[in-house]
DNA sequence: CCGCCGCCTGTAACCGGTTACATAGTCAGG
DNA sequence: CCTGACTATGTAACCGGTTACAGGCGGCGG
């Protein structure tokens, strides 16, 4: 409509005051005349006033938003760490400012510099980076809150708890009848797949010792399920549970198992990882992630320190939910 | 570390420069000697300089960034948006600003002012304003897209082509043998559920002119489908197909069939609408939204008109595409 | 030798706010 | 009546960039 809109000159000049006062009276601050704030209200109404965020960016060195550099998610996944980022972002008063797809570390790292003079802190999910890649990468003065990374290095990190996750699994098989287990692993070079592996054999070696640890690679996909069951039937293992890095494996093993003929869940019992959707409806025991609270968390950490208080740039570490359905039924009642 | 990190200031002293020269150095501008510029750039090297986009933007007035006020999505819903914005605004050198989450009118209207000067365009999927309040809630002279919205109004807007889905659902069980459909339909005053239910009577008007067109209200919940079914069963109705107004009802209409004993998918057709991932995993007949489309298109747009193409300002509707499963089995060809 | 032109660079204004500091006015206490 | 404190307001610097404008300088044609 108008050419440009209204600046706090514009006001002020209509309220017949100083840029100052109007300042002052529209951000309720110091002492304004009751008469002199009403006068400023009103011919910023009447202007159409709407202050530039920007500007008070710049010159207050605050700009209450914080920048967030994630990979390529899939779904649920990302939405729900989203979402969760973007509850207690809103009820601390703050923006989210989105980066997401970052195809290799470069770009990763172009994208955190092109946060700096626009968020106050950030939030890095970079499988890609290494601590010192990303400590390069990150913009100097800018706190950050890493997730999901390896080593956290001098920063606060959050991770989701693979070791519980898998032990609780782990517990709860055996407590219910079942003694050769077998893992199906995540991609080797994923953080998770790599804890969840090394968390199966703790946990078997500390929930049934006197069995070996038995784990076939996988890739946390469909078929990779799929195929790590076909590669056992192949060579005539015996198991009575399979412990799959993933909800998404899992499901490929059940079908895998049932169209083989196996009795799933009766002969071999089976566990998930992520409590995705699907899994309720197909009755996959499995622990549930609670990233919807990782990320709510990992934003609280950020404000905490962005707003004066210590920052603890510790690892803290969110704990999965068992959530048993019916492929582990138990077989210790008989 | 370093109390606050290096200003284009602190470069150009390094350098022995005028900060014009860093300015124009740095951004590969106008005329720079090739070794002043290696200068400059040595300097911004060792002092770890990083530009400060807030200024940049305030300067240039630009800030390359585009605002997203969207409600309270779940899951799917909101992630593919996001995923296709999000994919579009990287391409296109955008970030992307989120808001999510509004209750009421009031807090979206904020949400919207409290953008201004921090993004160039907004894109907002706001179901509680309607046209003029929109209008009044969107800061002067920032151009915006509107999803979903039930009246664009004067501006750009992007829509689910929910006629288009429906059509093709009746089409293809009129096609396959089905006579006496019956619409679940969605919680009234819901824009899509609104459309979907008229679009319904359309179709019926068009395919199958000698039925009636029968509907049952829902609420895009599962408990929503088990109810509907409930009732058309309790009145002892004949029909032999439903077409649900999302594929949340679908599932819990399939479910409550089969456990009142009524072959389905035999003798009742089902079909929902979105294509949530659940639906592959159940077989159900459905269309499928593309969503991440929608989102991409909606930036795609919004970033043309900020580079000065003409601004449309006209509805653009994206087509679903009709997904045949097994809940609707071919009946012509027995 | 002069003037002009093109290349390179510097100075300073500007974007739109906030805020330290100065100042004018009012009122009470001594 | 003077002084000090306090309130209300204005002036101008500043945040960190971009860029219009003004030179300075060297080369070249006349």
């Amino acid at each position: 409509m108008k050419g440009r809109s209204a600046t706090i000159r514009d006001v002020a000049r209509h309220a017949a005051v100083s840029v100052a006062s109007v300042s002052r009276a529209l951000n309720g601050l110091n002492s304004v005349h009751p008469e002199t704030r009403a006068r400023v209200v009103a011919s910023a109404k009447t202007l159409g006033y709407v202050p530039h965020a920007g500007a008070r960016s710049l010159s207050m060195a605050r700009t209450h938003a914080i920048g967030v550099v994630l990979p390529d998610l899939h779904g649920e996944f990302f939405s729900e760490i989203v979402r969760g980022m973007d509850r207690e972002t809103g009820a601390r008063g703050y923006h989210l400012l989105l980066s997401n797809m970052h195809a290799d570390a470069e770009l990763a790292a172009q994208a955190m510099r092109s946060m700096r003079g626009r968020v106050d802190g950030l939030i890095v999910m970079a499988p890609q980076l290494d601590a010192t890649g990303l400590d390069e990468a990150l913009p100097p003065g800018v706190p950050a809150v890493l997730v999901n990374a390896r080593d956290p290095g001098g920063h606060a990190g959050m991770r989701i708890d693979n070791a519980a996750g898998i032990d609780a699994l782990v517990a709860h098989l055996v407590g219910s009848g079942r003694r050769d287990l077998v893992h199906i692993a995540g991609p080797a070079g994923n953080i998770d797949g790599d804890e969840r592996r090394a968390s199966f054999a703790a946990a078997m070696a500390r929930h049934a010792p006197d069995r070996p640890v038995r784990i076939v690679a996988g890739n946390f996909r469909e078929e990779g399920g799929q195929q790590a069951v076909a590669a056992l039937l192949r060579e005539d293992a015996a198991f009575d549970a399979i412990v799959a890095a993933n909800d998404m494996m899992a499901l490929g093993a059940l079908t895998a198992l049932r169209t083989a003929g196996v009795d799933a869940p009766g002969a071999v019992a089976v566990t998930g990882f992520d409590d995705i959707p699907l899994a309720r409806y197909l009755g996959l025991t499995t622990v549930r992630l609670h990233l919807a609270e990782m990320g709510a968390r990992a934003v609280a950490r950020l404000v905490d320190t962005l707003e004066g208080a210590e920052d603890a740039r510790t690892l803290e570490l969110v704990t999965p939910e068992l959530v048993v359905r019916t492929t582990t039924p138990d077989r210790t009642s008989p």
